[in-house]
RNA sequence: UGGGGUGUCGCCAAGCGGUAAGGCAGCGGGUUUUGAUCCCGCCAUUCGGAGGUUCGAAUCCUUCCACCCCAG
């Protein structure tokens, strides 16, 4: 190996998939070196890890022999995604701050410090690959199904997917275990980790309480009766169940309650019994400007499938797009469409973009309507 | 303070002499690179209080207390 082979620098978070994605570089003959980030400042409480995954990856380069740099980006981060992240919330919905995070820092700001470190290639150690017919660079999911992760990256920028390497996109969640257990990486074993990426998991509505006080208010069903009380809409997502405090009511159904809608105006949540209510069921959605990774679809209108969240089975559905909104319309009506979710689309195994849910659309009527009556229903 | 009714887990609610169902909520854990959903587990030695009958009572009797309704 001399300095004349490509630099790739991997960003190593302390955890086993990283860990394995450098390994894999290595063995393919690239000239590796490590960068840890630290993007979330260190807080008194015990939920972040940042230090002990610093240590872990440290060892993992040990191991490897290979060089680590660490990085903070706690100012962009905060800048540009943590801020959004408050913004998205103070309005009431619902955002996803790892599809930014990977746009912004990881593939943003990251990618950049890792070229000017000299490399020619970035590597990461998600669950996603990349194709390449020579002219386009598409990317495609994981082929581990369980733990595809081309949903949080559908949003970064096209022109970089040219310059990522992917090492593990192509190994089951398991065979990586076992790589880094063959290697000897002191993380082969680690948990893995969850919660905003950089912030961790902590108590979520505690957390967003310390940037957002909230305004307590009622919560109502349908009819406009008052159920229980809120602490604040933003602690509060559509479709969820915990948290409400909703107990017996004399003669009640049985059934749990769930967030159904959010009335800014009146601060009022707005509750349905029962996890299949229709109006928990939406059978069209309307997103903010779309992102392509892949080459631009012709025409306006698209036949994909699509996830309108992480860890949620494809849907087929016909997305008519323009360059500032598109309207997606499921074969199927779909669960707790929730603004600031991302809508990705996928054409089989490749994932060609995605859009931030503004609004869910064609709802059922109210009360009426049964679930298999809205499925029956033509939009 | 005449009559009637009701008091079982934070909230609904079974039980009607044989030794406290269930649901919701809550808590804990699992799943999960968002927030959710979902899954599993835990959750009344005690039935408004005090006596009594009985081998045995939340269930029967007495009494007290509280609340509700109708009369006043």
């Amino acid at each position: 190996m001399t300095s004349r082979d490509p630099l790739v620098i991997v960003a190593l978070s302390g955890g086993v998939d990283s860990a394995v994605a450098a390994l894999l570089l290595q063995r393919q003959g690239y000239r590796v070196q490590g960068l840890f980030m630290s993007n979330w400042e260190e807080d008194e409480e015990g939920y972040c890890t940042a230090a002990d995954d610093y240590q872990d990856a440290r060892r993992v380069c040990e191991v490897l022999e290979v060089p680590l740099h660490k990085v903070s980006f706690a100012a962009q981060y905060r800048e540009r995604v943590f801020a959004d992240f408050l913004r998205e919330y103070h309005a009431g919905r619902t955002p996803n701050p790892d599809v930014l995070c990977n746009r912004e820092i990881k593939f943003g700001v990251c990618f950049e410090y890792a070229r000017r470190l000299g490399a020619t290639l970035f590597a990461t150690g998600h669950y996603a690959r990349i194709a390449s017919d020579g002219l386009h660079h598409r990317l495609l999911k994981g082929c581990d199904p369980t733990k595809d992760q081309s949903y949080f990256l559908h949003s970064i920028d096209r022109d970089v997917l040219a310059h990522i390497l992917f090492p593990i996109g192509h190994l089951r969640k398991s065979a990586v275990r076992e790589l880094a257990r063959e290697a000897v990486l002191p993380v082969y074993d680690k948990k893995d980790s969850t919660g905003i990426c950089f912030i961790g998991e902590r108590p979520f509505r505690e957390f967003l309480s310390r940037y957002l006080p909230g305004q307590p208010g009622f919560i109502e069903t349908a009819a406009g009766e008052v159920v229980g009380r809120h602490e604040g809409l933003m602690y509060y997502t559509l479709g969820q169940r915990q948290g409400l405090g909703i107990g017996g009511l004399a003669r009640g159904a049985e059934a749990a309650w769930y967030v159904a809608a959010k009335d800014p105006a009146r601060n009022v949540l707005t509750v349905v019994q029962g996890s299949e209510h229709p109006l928990l069921y939406a059978s069209a959605l309307r997103t903010e400007a779309p992102h392509w990774i892949s080459p631009l679809p012709h025409g306006r209108v698209l036949r994909c499938s699509v996830k309108t969240r992480y860890r949620q089975a494809e849907q087929d559905c016909t997305v008519e797009f323009d360059a500032d909104s598109t309207r997606i319309t499921f074969d199927t009506p779909q669960r707790a469409i929730t603004p600031g979710q991302s809508a990705v689309f996928y054409a089989g195994e490749e994932c060609l973009g995605g859009a931030v849910i503004s609004s869910a659309l064609a709802q059922p009527a109210a009360g009426a309507a049964s679930s298999a009556l809205a499925r029956a229903m033509p939009i």
